[in-house]
DNA sequence: AAATCTGGAACTTTCGAAAATATTCCCGAG
DNA sequence: CTCGGGAATATTTTCGAAAGTTCCAGATTT
C-alpha cells in the first residue's frame, strides 16, 4: 500500500535520516514522556543504530525544538504546557493565515486540485473513522493524521513562501504532540467530530471560491477551537497541568 | 572586552557546540561562498575539530537552512538569490511586526530599559562608525552587527512568544547573509548611512511612546529599504543574479 | 565520435572504543 | 541525623579508523 505523505522516497536513506524520521514521530506520537531524557544506549537498543546516527538526529531535532540539549548532559524531550501550546497555535495562526491569503489570491488550477484531492482523501478516511464510531488503531489514526497534514500542506502551497512553508511544518509538529495522546479517548478526539470534518470541507469550499477572509478566518477559528479542546483535557491531569 | 551578546556563556561548552558557533558565523560572514561544498577534511584543517563535533555542527545547520545536505554527498552552504531574500524579508515583516505589536502592548519598564539601552550602545558605535567615513575593520563590523542584532531583539523581547522569538533569529540570520559582503563597500554599507542610525532612534521613540501602528509600519518600511539596497547590491553582480 | 564500462581516488557515513563529564552511593565527621 | 568527600558507576562526547558511496578519468566498445 502505497504511502501517503509526500516524502522524498529516493531509496538511499543515511542511517541519521532514518534515526531522524523514527524519532521524530516517536516524540509527535508521545512515546517519549515530554521532558524525559533520551539516553543514547536506550536508544540504541531501541532502533538499532549505534551512537553517530542518533546523535546527528538528536541535534536536528534540538533546532526543531522537539528535543533540548544540555551541554554533556545529553538530550530530554523538550516539555509540553499550555502556554507552549497557546503560543504554537498562534504563532501558526499568523503563519498560515499568511500563507493561505496568499495562495488564496495567486492559487491556480493545480492548487485548487490539490486542495480538493487532498481534502477528498482526508474524507474517505475520516468517514470510515466516524463509521467507526470509536477510537480507530493506530494504524489508521496514523494515515488521518498524515492526511490531515497534507491538507493544510495543500491549502498553504502555493504561497510562495519557503519560509512559511517550513514554519509552518514546524509548528504543526508542535501541535500534533499535544493532539495524540487523545486519539485514544472518546471526547479529545477531533477525528471522531463530525464538524471537525465539515468544517475543512467549508474552508477547503471558501478556498477555491476565493472567499479570502471567510475562509482564513474560518481556519483560525479551527485552530483556536482545537487548542481549547486540548486545554480542557489537560486540565485534567496533573503532571503536564503544571509544567515547569 | 566583554561580549556584547547575550549568549550563555557558561564555561562548559561542548566542541560541538563551539564548530556549530564558528561555521555559523562563518557563513553569515561569508567565509563560504553559497552553493560551495562544505568539505570535512577541509573544516577540519580549518577548524581542527574531527568529524563528530563538525558533523553534530552541519546537521543543525541543517535544520535552519543555513546548509543543505544530499544523502551520502555531504552539505553544502545554501544558495542566496534575491528571490529567497525577499522571502526571508517578508516573512520577517510577519513575525518582527507581531512580535513588536505585542511587545509595544505588554512591554513593562524592564523593556522599555532594554529598548534604549541597547539602541544607546549601538548609536555609540554607530557614530563612532559614520566619524570614520569608510568601511571600518572586520572588528568593528562584527561589533555592528551583533549591536544591530540586539537592538531588534530587544524591540520583540517583550512579545511573550517563544516561537517568534526563534523564527525571528532565524530569518535575521538569513538576511545578515545578504548584508555582510556589502560592508566593504560604500554604497552598500547600510552601517555608513546616516538615515539609519535616524530611523533606529526614531523607531525606539515610537516604541516607548507606544505609537504602535507608527512604529510597526516604520520598521517594516526600514526591512524593506534594506533589501531593496542589497537587491541593486545584487544586480550588478553576475555568479548572484541568476541564483538558480 | 558517442556511449558504456571499470578501477581507483576522494569523500561521506558509520562503528566501536577511549576520553571526558556527570551522577550515585557510601562512609565518616560534625 | 545531616552534611560534605570521594570513589565507583553511568552517560555523554570525541576520536580514528573501517565501510560504503560517489566521482572522475581513461580505456573499450558501438
Amino acid at each position: 500500500m502505497p504511502s501517503d505523505n509526500t516524502a522524498e522516497s529516493s531509496s538511499d536513506q543515511t542511517l541519521g535520516q532514518l534515526a531522524y524520521d523514527r524519532i521524530r514521530l516517536d516524540i509527535l506520537k508521545g512515546q517519549f514522556r515530554p521532558g524525559s531524557p533520551l539516553r543514547l544506549q536506550a536508544l540504541k537498543d531501541r532502533y538499532g543504530f549505534s551512537f553517530s546516527p542518533l546523535r546527528e538526529a538528536l541535534n536536528r531535532l534540538q533546532s526543531e525544538q522537539l528535543v533540548v540539549s544540555y551541554a554533556a548532559r545529553g538530550f530530554r524531550v523538550t516539555k509540553i504546557s499550555t502556554t507552549e501550546m497557546w503560543d504554537a497555535i498562534e504563532t501558526r495562526i499568523l503563519i498560515d493565515c499568511e500563507a493561505f491569503r496568499r495562495s488564496i489570491r495567486t492559487g491556480d488550477d493545480d492548487w485548487e486540485g490539490r486542495v480538493m484531492g487532498s481534502l477528498h482523501k482526508l474524507s474517505v478516511c475520516f468517514e470510515r473513522n466516524l463509521k467507526l464510531g470509536h477510537a480507530a488503531t493506530e494504524e489508521q489514526t496514523t494515515q488521518l493524521e498524515d492526511r490531515h497534514r497534507a491538507f493544510h500542506g495543500a491549502l498553504i502551497s502555493a504561497s510562495g513562501s519557503n519560509w512559511m512553508t517550513v514554519f509552518s511544518t514546524q509548528l504543526y509538529n508542535q501541535t500534533q504532540r499535544y493532539r495524540w495522546p487523545y486519539f485514544t479517548t472518546e471526547g479529545g478526539n477531533i477525528f471522531l467530530k463530525q464538524s471537525y470534518l465539515a468544517e475543512h470541507k467549508q474552508i477547503a469550499a471558501l478556498a477555491v471560491a476565493r472567499r479570502e477572509d471567510e475562509a482564513v478566518a474560518m481556519m483560525a477559528k479551527g485552530f483556536r477551537r482545537t487548542g481549547e479542546i486540548i486545554e480542557s483535557l489537560l486540565n485534567g491531569e496533573d503532571e503536564v497541568a503544571r509544567g515547569t
